[in-house]
DNA sequence: GATGAATGAGTGTTCATTCAT
DNA sequence: TATGAATGAACACTCATTCAT
């Protein structure tokens, strides 16, 4: 069994489940059962640890979001997929999600990684991706007309809040998802 | 000029710029020009004093959810008059409900304080007067019929995502609150 | 009795005898009979310390070099004022003499002190003074006609390697500071 | 290429450097090219590792003094053979002069090494050597009396200020041997 | 010969907190 | 009211060294 991916593990449990500065090196070394220099040997510091973590959150979040590509049926069905898409990586990753989300703009900068790099993509893939879909469905008849970057803003904003709800409260209401995307259908696709 | 008033603006300055955790008694003290023991002489702990002040911050936006209960014309009004209290209440305080929103739950069952009581009453206040407003709305007929406590915490979700989008970008897009306004019109009032 | 006084002659006596890596903070604290902490709270850093006893031990040199200016009989007779102060400076300090010989120039280049102004201005002193004595000599007609930068920095390398001598060892020979005075006389005083 | 070699040589490079306590064993690996064991693997220990780089510094200094017994023209011209000496070695091997210099006598007292004996052994060496010339030289009249262990004491510590000064100093002036050499001429040598 | 992984024992430093004054 | 001095408990991090492979 390898020791580096246990210590990743307990790593991501703990900073999920208490915050970077309350997780100390050495309760992660202690949860793993090495001790304290074995966490610093497999990765350069706390700092460069969190940060490794971070960028995996950030990867995996991506990478949800780009597979998005594939649906093109009409601009509805992609948003209905992209809020899906949200609620569904906090089911799956939820310990993930909930660092991602926590995470401060300030630990961002740490000069230590790159992970600052792939945070960026996720919240660019997101504004572009969402900015698409409302331009494809307003272009095409499909959806109202609507003050785009605005209501992107808003969506981002709303797809945030669920988010930081789902990985909040242990009871996940399903009907959440389903009453988002009825909401949305109705403010935007047109009536016929 | 009161020395617990000046400790009490620092410490609110300084927890919304830096957070909990990096923000230390010596600090605080230095900015307000005294020396670290005055603080504990005004407040019995650093953990007193945070709750102390995240206090006031649920107290702000208690009230501003409370003033509500005026406005009665009709559902739509009411909802829309939520939303804008949201954006005014971070345009006015916005280091208040920095640190309201960034404050972890951890931070909150604090035994030292009765800040939970006061932020379980906004969060309180908050849901009733949605499921009121979307209540009061269904049953009028004034909007469309909708699941109401799946749709409340929607709502939530989304003031909570765009409070926090508010809190932590220098940018204000205005056009947002209208924005948002527009879409929940869209999608809850009943076209005729 | 000033706790902040100890802790300072505890940490001259242990610098002096192990050197400042082999010197740790808690060792100082505990031989002082007060805890870790106690030493920061004094002063900012190991560092920080460290260059006040040096700083110090500069300060108690420049001193003994400076008090030379009003022995002016002869150029001679100063030469061997220089010569005995710097064997009667290690008998009486012979702690921060052994600082000062044994600290490496890259302690000196510490951006927490002043101590390297002060460092320097010991070492200008001394050589402006030994240049000055040679400059004196050779005019009057005193001295022998010397190179006088070569001879200035051969005798400061003299007086270092004596007061090396003399701070390592624990056997004083007294007739050293005589026969250096008399090899210098004989070398440098024009004979009659 | 001989691994143990490079490993030796880096070791001098960077313990001349940076001092003992401030070279790392991970760090010297790292230079080589190989992982920290392979040190080890060669070398004992650190201490080890630096007592045999000090054992060379003491035979290479050591090998010089020993070939002065073949200058046997005058008493003077054996002593300024000495001098000379002193500033060659330092220029054809400042690293391992640096190092000979520079170790503190703690060190020396490694119990893991011989290295003290041949520090010991070039200690006296050059003791015995001075003392035979000044023997020499007042036994047959060349030399002025002096008195002959203090003059011995006087002379080691100038060669050993001569040598920290050429070792630490960019800036070897070529001037002062010459400078030393006609110092000790006036001051020993006989008038005729 | 050499390495990857791991560790025991420290290291300087910080911080909330206390207490005599 | 407020401070100077001090502390207990922790913290991230380092380093020489070991050992199975």
């Amino acid at each position: 069994m390898n020791k580096r991916e246990s210590i990743f593990k307990t790593g991501i449990r703990l900073f999920a489940a208490q915050g970077f500065e309350a997780t100390t090196t050495l309760q992660i070394a202690r949860e793993v059962g090495v001790t304290e220099p074995a966490v610093f040997y497999h990765f350069k510091s706390k700092n460069a640890f969190f940060s490794a973590i971070l960028e995996q959150a950030c990867t995996v979040y991506v990478d949800r979001i780009d597979m998005l590509a594939i649906f093109a049926d009409s601009a509805f069905e992609r948003l209905a997929a992209l809020i899906r898409i949200h609620f569904a990586v906090v089911a799956e990753e939820p310990e993930l999600m909930r660092i991602l989300l926590r995470t401060c703009p300030a630990r961002l900068e740490d000069p230590d990684s790159t992970c600052i790099t792939v945070y960026r993509k996720a919240r660019n893939r997101l504004q572009a991706g969402i900015r698409e879909i409302l331009e494809q469905g307003t272009a095409s008849g499909e959806f109202n007309s609507v003050d785009i970057d605005a209501t992107a803003n808003m969506l981002i904003a709303m797809l945030n809040g669920l988010m930081r709800q789902q990985v909040a409260g242990m009871d996940t209401l399903k009907g959440v998802e389903a009453a988002t995307i009825e909401f949305c259908r109705r403010s935007l696709v047109v009536r016929t």
